[in-house]
Parts: C-alpha cells; structure tokens; sequence
DNA sequence: CTGAAAGCGCTAACAG
DNA sequence: CTGTTAGCGCTTTCAG
C-alpha cells in the first residue's frame, strides 16, 4: 500500500542506504547532487512517507512528547498545551496527550505506557508536590519539564507563576480597599499550587500585621466550585467577625465562594470582595466579574517547551529549579472597598 | 538502561521468541505454564517495558490514534477528546492530539506527519465541506471517524448533533415567544456546522410560514465571538423593521450578538433574544445566560471512539454516514417574549 | 512445548 | 560518492 524506502530505492536504481542518505537532508551533501535529484523526484511520485517507527527504532529518538494533563476540559490547560505544541511541532514532534485526573495511580500507568512508546521527553502539568512519576524521571534521567506545578523535590526544571508575589500583591490590594479581614481558601495541599499559596497567604498575613485569628484559611477537596463552596461555608459559619474578603487559590474555587454566598445573605462584592487564581476563559463574563491573577498560559508551555527541547537536543542542561513568570492581577467586579 | 526483550529470555534461560509468546497473553497458552510463571517473574524483577516502536514495526499496529482538532482552546473540544480517551485509552490506544486552526494546509501537513506515525486510526473534528484530507483517508482505506463536522461526499461515518432538527425546535420556540422575525447569524459556509444550520434555517423559516424577507441571514467570517459582532451588525443596521430574535450557529457568535446589542441601544433578552449552539462551559453564569442547545460532547466523543474501535479490530466496518445525536434545548436567560 | 531464523523499514559504520 | 553490512527490538512462521 505505502511505498518504502527499498521501493524509491529500486524505482531510483540505487542502494537504500545511498536514498536514505538523499532523502535526509542532514546527509544529503554525501550524495551527488545529481543522485539526490533523482532520489527526490522518484520519491514524491511514489509518494513516499517515512515510517517513524522504523527510524524510531533505528535512531532511538521517536520525535514524540508525552505531555500529561490532569483534565483537558480545565481550561487552564489547553492554552499551555498549545503553547507546547507551537514549539515542539515546528521542531518535527508531535505530543501524546494524556489526562490522569490528579489520580496518581493513572499517572504513573499513563506514564509507563508513554515511555514504552519512547517519548523523547515529558512535559507534566500533573506533578504532585511528592509525585513518584516524577522520580521515576529523574532517576532515568529522562528530559522532562514541570508546568505550572512543581515538586518539593527539586528534580526537574518547572515552569510555573509567581505565586508568592502574587499572593502578597492579592493581599496588599485588598488592604488599600480597606479590607482587615481576608480569608483563604487554599486548594488540595498535595499540589504546589494549593500548599504553596497557602503558606504565602499565612506569611503575608504576618508580613502586613493583620490578626492572624481574623484572616481564616479553609482547604478546599480539590480546585472545583463545589470543593470551593464547601470551604468558603466553612469560613463564613465560623463564629466571630467574618472577613470582607477572600483569597481564592484558582478561579474555580473564587466562583464557588461567591456561590455560597447567597445562604448568607451576602453579596459580592458589596459584603465581600474575592480574588481569584489564573484567569481562564470569561471570568470576565460572569456575574460578578471576577479579579484575579492572569497566569500567562501560552508562554508557560511555550517556555517549557524550549527548556525541554534544548534538554533533549543536548543543547543546554537545565537546572532543575522553578522559573517564575510574572502574572498581572486583573481587577475587576468582585472586588471592592470592605464595608464600613 | 531499559532492558529488552532478550535481556529477560538470556535471564530465564529460554529463546526470546519463547519469551515473547510468554509475556502475550494471546499466546501464552502456547508456553509451559512453569516456562511463563519464570518469564513473567524476570520480566518483572528486570522491569522490563516492551518497545512499542518495535512492535509496532513488526506488528504494523502502533496502537495510536490520531485526533485532530481545530482548536483545544474552544472548550467545545476538550470534553469530545476526553470521550474519545476514554474509550480508546481502556483498550491500549494513545492519542496524538494536534490543533488545525481550521486551515485545510496545516491540517493536510499534520495529517501527513501522524500517518508516518502510523497511526492505526483516526478521528477528525477539523472536517471542511471539502476536505482533501478526508479524501485522502478514504482512498487510503484508513479506518477514521469524523465528529461534530460532517462532509458533502459522505465517504467518513460521522458523529454530529442533529442540527436539522435543533434549528426547527429553535424556530418553533421562538415563534411560541411571539417572535415572528427571526434572523440568523451563520457560520463559515465551508464547514457543515456553518452551512447545515443556515440550510435548515432558511427551511423551517419557510416551513413555519414567515417572512423570508424579516428573517434576515448573516455569515460570520468565524466561529468566534468578533464575527458574531460583525455579522450581527450587519443584520441590525439593515433598514426596515429589526428581528426580535437572533439564531446563532455557535454560542461564541450568539455572544458576538450580544455584544454587538448595546452600539444600537438595545438588550437582550428585553429587546431581541438571542439562542446558541453547543452549551460550551459557563454559559449559564455570563450576563444574560444563554439558552443554546446542550450537544452531548463527552457522548460524542466516546460513540466516535467505539465506530473507531470497532472499525480497527475489523468487528465492524461502519456505514460511511453520520449519527445524529439529539440535543436538548436548555433555555436561560437570553430568551423572553417578542416585544410588543 | 521450545528453538531457530527471518524480517518489519530504517540508518550508520565502514569499505570500496 | 555509492554499496555493503549489520542491527535497532520485536513477533511469527516453521522445524524440531
């Protein structure tokens, strides 16, 4: 059905080995220009396609990523994929993409299966903050990026937001709307994102001389509304003063605290104001419009992408450290000044 | 560093063949049950992974898949490919996912590289009208699915919504609201979702008895929300009495509409009511929510998947026509009654 | 039931 | 500059 190599080959009245040499460009110049002519020619008449596989096989190297995502349908996540994708697709790679739904189990099978099929190198948007996928990596020493999460662990180079800035800056926001109160809801305190945003909120609490006793943190079961709901109830069924605002750890989390404030009898942000993490898509929409931080998507997985690239090309190491990109608070109507 | 297969066979003391029919569970009823007890356990201890280039070099089975798409940003997509996972990652398939961008170049270019791969199917949600690359597929006996797309040569199965019926149950709602003109905003002409909802818009308008003439069309350059914009203001700056409705092919263009609202001093729903395709994520918290046809992505997803499945085992060859799955109307916010 | 041998399609050393 | 050879790691006939 396809044509091979041998086929061009014999179509072209040379050795195989001499139309591999033709046909690569990398080797071309050892051929007779004139031979490489012909080889070519022959070649886009039968229509000749490569196998991967075999040459896979051969040079060890299959020109394929493996990029592990906890759930596609987050829109945090397509937007670095693309980003990934833009880079290492003009490079000759294509990615397999896997979804582990933040189960570590699925992860370390998915992952087995993608190193079977010899990926060049990972990208892992999955990591937890002790993920043993991720050690498995580095004691093979297998090229691999982290992305928007990173490990206690520092065994690979992580691509990921300024959290503790961002945090600090949530924070002195809310303190120039008037805001004494703020509380927390942090994500799982198994992923960087929820322990670490957790820990810069407490810090910054001190950091500003705020009541630590008034400036409550809640953990939320996982980064979705209802988990946010749940830990923001929490927070408002407290006895005391309640905070006029809250920190959110991602947008899901923001929307589902502004859900449950209706059972209060609270609006926002008339009563409180909150802050969200990441800004996916038509937070700009809803009602209220929500503040929050946006994590620069695309630019995260096109520089993972790079990093990743030069690791597997041999080009440059990298340091298995955390790159930290800049996120821009977006304010918009869910925040306001705390009631009087 | 990974050890091979002869590595396990020269520590089990048995021929690599020997060991290769021990570790298939298809085959291994053709081996001693002591001989494939000891593989399986050096097999383990060496923990010994199979090369999926290798195999899939002598087996011509690589057990990948290629899913293209336009774009996994349009949270359309996301929740079909999770679908399509779910079916074929259970039965051993990885997916390379690439993103076309709707560009018919791109697309035939990305095609080209996962047939080197070898892909053993394929599922398209990137189909134009006329697509070469369906064509190419199709001539190549390459078992492949379309899905929410469908083309004019009906050479693929397909996997859609109904649209046909969607648009008529559109019409017949608006018409009990009182609305009698009914425009619509249409997408690109090119793919089967711009120009099968336009068809059948023109239909049931007829059908349904209105005036043709007060049911304006529009086509928008894009599924996006710009060219909902455009295209919406196209349709109001007509002279003549405006529609007090507007069908939009996708909800992305029915928020174009709505956008385009306040430029002639209008609102939605008080003013023209608004409807849209698809029921993409949050469509029930942006302002107005939006009344649009829930289509069963996730389901999709997975019925493409099963065709796909079935059509690479050789189970069943399916019918190159497309299954039409049944979208309910969720009505929200951004439909009332026609105004007086 | 196990071993031997061949070959999937390609590339890379080496020899001529 | 071209041809020869060998082999990547696996499966699958075919003998034994």
């Amino acid at each position: 059905m396809v044509s091979t190599l041998a086929d061009v080959a014999r179509a072209a009245g040379v050795h195989p080995g001499t139309a591999s040499k033709a046909l690569n460009p990398d080797s071309r110049h050892l051929v007779a220009a004139l031979t490489v002519q012909r080889v070519l020619e022959i070649a886009a008449e039968l229509d000749y396609q490569p196998n991967s596989l075999a040459r896979g096989l051969r040079t060890s190297r299959s020109f394929t990523i493996g990029l592990l995502v906890p759930d596609l349908t987050n829109p945090l996540f397509p937007p670095i994929v693309r980003g990934v994708e833009e880079v290492l697709g003009a490079a000759g790679y294509s990615a397999l993409i896997v979804n582990t739904d933040n189960d570590a189990k699925k992860e370390m099978q998915l992952f087995m299966t993608l190193l079977n099929r010899r990926c060049d190198g990972f990208i892992l948007a999955t990591a937890f903050r002790h993920d043993p996928v991720v050690e498995a990596i580095a004691k093979r020493n297998i090229p691999a990026v982290l992305v928007n999460r990173s490990t206690e662990s520092h065994l690979l180079p992580a691509v990921a937001g300024d959290e503790v800035t961002e945090v600090r800056v949530a924070i002195e926001f809310l303190i120039s709307l008037g805001h004494r109160r703020i509380a927390h809801v942090a994500g799982p305190q198994d992923l960087s994102t929820g322990y670490i945003r957790r820990r810069a909120f407490l810090a910054a609490i001190k950091e500003k001389g705020l009541d630590p006793k008034e400036c409550p943190v809640a953990i939320a079961s996982g980064f979705n509304e209802e988990a946010g709901k749940d830990a923001s109830k929490q927070i408002l069924s407290r006895l005391g003063k309640r905070p006029t605002a809250i920190l959110a750890a991602n947008d899901q989390l923001a929307i589902g605290v502004i859900d449950s404030l209706t059972s209060f009898g609270m609006k926002c942000p008339r009563d409180i104001s909150v802050i969200g993490f990441n800004d996916i898509p038509r937070m700009d929409r809803i009602n209220p419009s929500l503040t929050t931080f946006a994590l620069p998507k695309h630019e995260m997985g096109v520089k993972a992408a790079q990093i990743l690239k030069a690791w597997i090309d041999g080009t440059s190491i990298p340091e298995p450290s955390t790159i930290h990109l800049e996120c821009p608070l977006v304010i918009r109507e869910s925040t306001g000044p705390a009631p009087a």
